[in-house]
DNA sequence: AGCACGCCGACT
DNA sequence: GTCGGCGTGCTC
């Protein structure tokens, strides 16, 4: 009998010249996505069979001639005991894999359990075994009805849009993605619970997206309780790796009925996939930032629509890309569902505009806080309510400086300043993790009088000390939430009453329910308003409308919360918007400039990144990958810009660049890097100092 | 990435 | 005379 070719996709890096599927031999037939391992020189590596009806006779047409010309090595062990992977996984990956630019077996692995490496075939199948019985031998406990709150009217609505969509996704072509737009406290989590009900009292399983590990717990507490006779389970980097394989083969066996969790569950498998949900659809952190560099909100949105499922992308301020394909025209994509109410009628924070510009000097020096909003916080102090003063700039101040001799605190490895950490007594590079000491006397000049520039929380909440005699304040930033359990801790301290005033970053803002709460506080956040980075006005803003929704969340307290902001600047359109809590004003204005200057959503954009220890030899390779491209079929009509340095151009003492591709349409962007990627790879051959390069489509920030 | 093979310095 | 440094080359 002669055996059978498959192809099979294993774990090779990008740079190992090894893109797509490797082919192998088999004596039995095997289905696409079973798993296995394969022989790969000396090792063996776990693999997912991509194709079962690869030619038998002569060489596969994909495979290099020298390849061709060697025999085929048999598979190794298979892993019948794991159903294999759905044919919409593999497609889901194949698509993902091509749109990144990165090999399907480098994608594919990446977001299998990591534990699944480890095992053997019989290892497998045994604790597979052990699951089922153990899933057998526990039904799921049903306990009392769960309540479920009476909907409001907008929800109600939503809901009726979802269902029709949901109903009909068997008989219509597909669902189109719904945009769920509401405030913080509009009540987006109890449609989403509900949304769910319907499916999962259709018998199908429902996938629901946080951007933080963070978030997981409070929603998943929601989930649970409203859904006691279900099993959920949560996929998230924080699990420890046991419990990732445990919840990834729940879900995959089709026995968790909901996969709560980060971006990286956008790839769960699911055989009855009924609905995905992408809470705060906006948030950057959708996008993977490293290895393959997709975008898990996108992703979902591809593979609703591959299952023909309906997708619900949820937020307050919904990313402009999301926003546009809701605007109503004949270019309308998404449907929007708008919740404008909050829930319980509570109303928004007023919010003030404080100019900083009116406040006299000190020393040429302009106060942390304005006077009127020092005083705003004394009162609410005095009256026991909780305040939030956020700034978005851990450690006590971002650079040390000498004034006799101009010494700043720069970190060696990297072009960056070291920031002051006052508690610790450290400066640290938030860049490499490069950390000493505090020099008593300027390292250059031997000046005993270095200076702290700037202001992070933990000066501020030195400050806030000082101004407030007596307020309990307390900080919550990633130096103080570090500790495992710490961030649970400070929160439950604020939940409980026993914090007056929190300082924090934007970490403050996210998710946390703070019931007490009636004033906010932004300090100072104009810096990204003139960043070079064409998003940071749209993320400025999403953070403010957050940490805006902290506030008054009790209804009672709702009519008296308020928002002050600190500003240099308070006639820029992005606060009139903000006062108004009209993120539809700001969307608009914010498009209309993104039009002019072709930005996204009106071109698409891929960032090409090379690394290298001499920024001379990344520059150069890059100038040679921009003449290659200029040569390629798919080249016309799309835009390379010259190389530039990102904001930090060092990091770790390796010299960074990175040359921005604009394309008119993702089809055009696409067409061209097909044809770039294998003329990159070959062209790293021939630069050798090259460190690292990479391809990043759709990048967040440029 | 791993894991080879391959050619030049300090050690039992 | 070996052990071992990491340069460069290959893996269906």
């Amino acid at each position: 009998m002669t055996a059978l070719t498959v192809s099979v996709a294993v774990e090779a890096p990008q740079h190992s010249g090894l893109t797509g599927a490797l082919h192998y031999l088999s004596e039995q037939p095997l289905a696409p996505g079973t798993l296995l391992r394969v022989p790969l020189g000396k090792r063996e590596l776990l693999g997912i069979v991509w194709h079962d009806d690869v030619p038998p006779a002569g060489a596969p047409a994909d495979m290099p001639a020298a390849a061709a010309t060697h025999q085929l090595r048999p598979v190794g062990e298979v892993f019948h005991a794991l159903p294999p992977m759905a044919p919409a996984w593999l497609a889901l990956v194949d698509f993902a894999a091509s749109y990144y630019q990165r090999s399907v077996g480098e994608l594919a692995l990446s977001v299998l359990p990591p534990e699944l490496r480890k095992l053997d075939a019989p290892g497998l199948a045994k604790r597979l075994a052990r699951l089922i019985k153990k899933l057998d031998a526990t039904p799921v406990a049903v306990h009392a009805e769960p309540v479920r709150p009476q909907l409001a009217a907008e929800q109600q609505a939503a809901l009726g849009v979802f269902e029709a969509a949901f109903l009909g996704a068997d008989a219509t072509p597909r669902p189109p993605p719904m945009l769920l737009h509401g405030v913080t406290g509009s009540g987006k989590t109890e449609v989403y619970l509900h949304a769910t009900e319907r499916v999962l009292a259709a018998g199908r399983q429902a996938l629901v997206l946080v951007p933080e590990i963070n978030l997981t717990p409070q929603l998943e507490a929601r989930f649970a309780e409203r859904f006691p006779g279900h099993r959920l389970v949560a996929m998230h980097s924080g699990l420890t790796p046991v419990q990732r394989l445990r919840n990834w083969l729940m879900a995959h066996l089709g026995r968790a009925d909901i996969v709560l969790g980060t971006r990286m569950s956008v790839f769960a498998p699911l055989p009855r996939l009924g609905l995905i949900v992408v809470d705060e659809e906006h948030d950057p952190s959708y996008k993977q930032q490293e290895g393959a560099r997709y975008s898990a909100r996108d992703l979902a949105v591809y593979r609703a629509h591959l299952e023909r499922v309906p997708v619900i992308l949820g937020s307050a301020t919904p990313s402009l890309e999301t926003w546009q394909r809701a605007l109503p025209g004949p270019q309308q994509r998404y449907q929007r569902l708008a919740l404008d109410a909050r829930v319980g009628g509570g109303a928004l924070p007023r919010v003030r505009l404080f100019d900083m510009g009116v406040l006299p000097r000190v020393n040429g020096q302009a106060p942390v806080l304005a006077p009127m909003v020092i005083d705003s916080l004394r009162e609410r102090v005095a009256c026991g309510e909780q305040c939030l003063v956020f700034l978005n700039r851990r450690g006590y101040a971002p650079v040390l400086h000498c004034a006799d001799c101009g010494w700043k605190s720069g970190c060696p490895h990297c072009s960056a300043w070291r920031v002051f950490h006052k508690g610790e007594r450290t400066l640290r590079c938030h860049h490499c993790g490069f950390t000493e000491r505090v020099p008593r006397a300027c390292p250059d000049c031997g000046n005993l009088d270095i200076a702290p520039l700037g202001r992070g929380t933990e000066k501020l909440e030195e400050q806030l000390a000082e101004l407030l005699p007596g307020a309990r304040i307390a900080r919550l930033d990633a130096d103080t939430a570090r500790g495992k359990g710490q961030l649970e801790s400070r929160l439950a301290e604020v939940h409980a009453g026993e914090v007056d005033v929190l300082v924090g970053t934007q970490m403050v803002t996210k998710g946390h329910d703070f019931r007490r709460i009636t004033l906010v506080v932004a300090v100072n956040p104009d810096s990204a308003l003139f960043a070079s980075d064409f998003r940071a006005p749209e993320r400025l803003f999403a953070l403010l409308m957050q940490a805006a929704g902290r506030a008054g969340r009790n209804a009672v307290d709702s009519a008296r919360s308020e928002m002050w902001v600190q500003t240099w600047h308070p006639q820029h359109p992005l606060y009139a918007a903000l006062k108004k809590h009209d993120f539809g004003a700001f969307a608009q204005s914010q498009l209309a400039e993104r039009e002019a200057a072709g930005l996204p959503p009106f071109s698409h954009l891929a960032l090409l990144r090379a690394e290298s220890r001499d920024a001379a030899v990344a520059l150069a390779w890059l100038q040679e990958a921009a003449a290659l491209a200029a040569t390629l079929p798919g080249a016309d009509g799309v835009t390379l810009y010259p190389p530039v340095p990102p904001a930090v151009s060092k990091v770790a003492g390796i010299e960074r660049l990175q040359m921005l591709v604009e394309a008119p349409s993702r089809v055009r962007l696409q067409r061209l890097l097909a044809h770039w990627m294998p003329a990159l790879h070959a062209l790293r051959a021939r630069h050798k100092g090259l460190a690292r390069w990479a391809i990043d489509v759709d990048p967040l920030a440029i």
